[in-house]
DNA sequence: CAGGATCGTTGATCTGCGTCAAGACTGCCA
DNA sequence: TGGCAGTCTTGACGCAGATCAACGATCCTG
């Protein structure tokens, strides 16, 4: 699931390009780009290591880097004056983060788990931007679909029940093991339970009691408390409430 | 609000460029084109009029159309199976329609009230796109911002309440006016209760029985069903629970 | 300008999920 | 290997907002 480690520092020099190496490579924006333009990034990144619980960004921050995840997960969230949290993102490999940036960071981000990143200056990223169009396409396109998922997540905020939006939960995160390559019937969660309840709009108590539904159902089997496998995808998708066109859009 | 209505027809042939007339211009993505990129786009450009509940996009239907608004309003939604739906977005004059999208629209799009809009095809406005790289990086720009509308959505749905809800509706649009160079004093609502709440996560018995409320506390005054005053903007600000550089990031 | 349809408001009641509380489990460090 | 802190589960209870219901306001359309 983290895959291979290949420590991908993307220094800018040396005859070897080490994005070349990087097992994020194909998952990320940067699997568009050929050697020439691979080697101008890896020129201008940097390389960061990150143990659970480091900051990588912080709300109100002025908004000077970009990252891409290599290796690891992170969550991305937004803060109320009182401590209410929303999570409005998980991260993992290849996902890029700091596209919704004004001039501060406009949310926090954190490690989920130990991993590592490449991390770019925005001005200098924004300006390689004019000279890569393929990168920029591509960066759009990552953004049109985060969009579109950030889409789904309103409506399982706004109009789903506890049970649909943990029964969606767990689909999503089924179907991007499938687009990982892996089988997407058991799923990895590096989160805590506070976690996923801060993602779904729900408290720790009720997504406990509604795994613990789902697991008396026989609709999914806990492995441990970290891992579980789905032991009936149709139902589990039946519950999640879709059937309107809101399948796996590329 | 409606802004002067100028008829911005967009056609290919002429010697005047019907963009250089549209209202919409400054305030969407084709504000950053100069005349020849601009003369290009009216050339792939197509002109449309929309009545109040024309559909202009349908969930699930493929997604041959991109749009500008010029003119009037649009609401943006998802529906459930079984009816329940979740409206993503208001649409403006100068607001892009069709950024997330695959090769099929995750999302249903109708017209609020009767207005215009530039549509292109979506293929021939891609191949565009490669030509203009202002209107790219633009375009990547909107979808960011949008992006991070999209967040404040999912912290507003999966962790306010209520009242936070509505005043950080009203603010919003408070905010959105006084962009548009209002004074963000008095507000229209084209839309229905129904399509607040909607909008909200909410049903309308809840948003009439707020708005009561915050009118009987002088927060704000109603002007008609469709249009209000806001008489303490502090106040409202400070009930839709904002601090945390939650302010107008460009 | 009459009348029906739609939309909005307000009240009474219900309920899904939150809150509070108490154990049980897990994993870490000595 | 044992103990303690953090995490998870389960139960009892409460409440914000949903639902149900009735009525008033507004807006078309002829």
């Amino acid at each position: 699931m983290t895959g291979t480690v290949e420590s991908p520092v993307c220094a800018s020099d040396g005859r070897i390009d080490p994005c070349s190496l990087c097992s994020a490579r194909k998952l990320s924006v940067c699997g568009v780009l050929a050697d020439e333009g691979l080697r101008r990034l890896s020129g201008i990144s940097d390389h960061q290591d990150f143990t659970p619980g480091e900051i990588l960004v912080r709300e109100g921050d002025p908004a000077t880097n970009l990252f891409n995840i290599t290796t690891g997960s992170v969550r991305v969230y937004k803060l109320l004056p009182d401590g209410r949290r929303q999570i409005v993102g998980f991260l993992f490999p290849g996902d890029f983060l700091g596209l919704a940036t004004g001039d501060r960071y406009a949310f926090s981000a954190e490690a989920l788990t130990s991993g590592s990143a490449c991390r770019f200056h925005k001005k200098v990223y924004r300006r390689m931007l004019t000279e890569l169009p393929d990168l920029e396409a591509a960066l759009l396109d990552r953004a049109s679909h985060e969009l579109q998922a950030a889409h789904n997540q309103m409506l399982l905020l706004g109009r789903k029940t506890a049970v649909e939006r943990l029964a969606s939960f767990l689909s999503d995160l089924a179907a991007r093991d499938r687009r990982a390559g892996g089988p997407g019937r058991v799923i990895q969660l590096p989160m805590t339970r506070a976690e996923i309840a801060d993602y779904l709009g729900l408290t720790t108590e009720t997504v406990s009691r509604v795994t613990s539904r789902l697991k008396t159902r026989g609709v999914i089997r806990l492995l441990s408390l970290h891992s579980l496998s789905i032991e009936k995808p149709a139902e589990l998708a039946e519950l999640a409430g879709l059937d309107a066109g809101d399948g796996e859009a590329l």
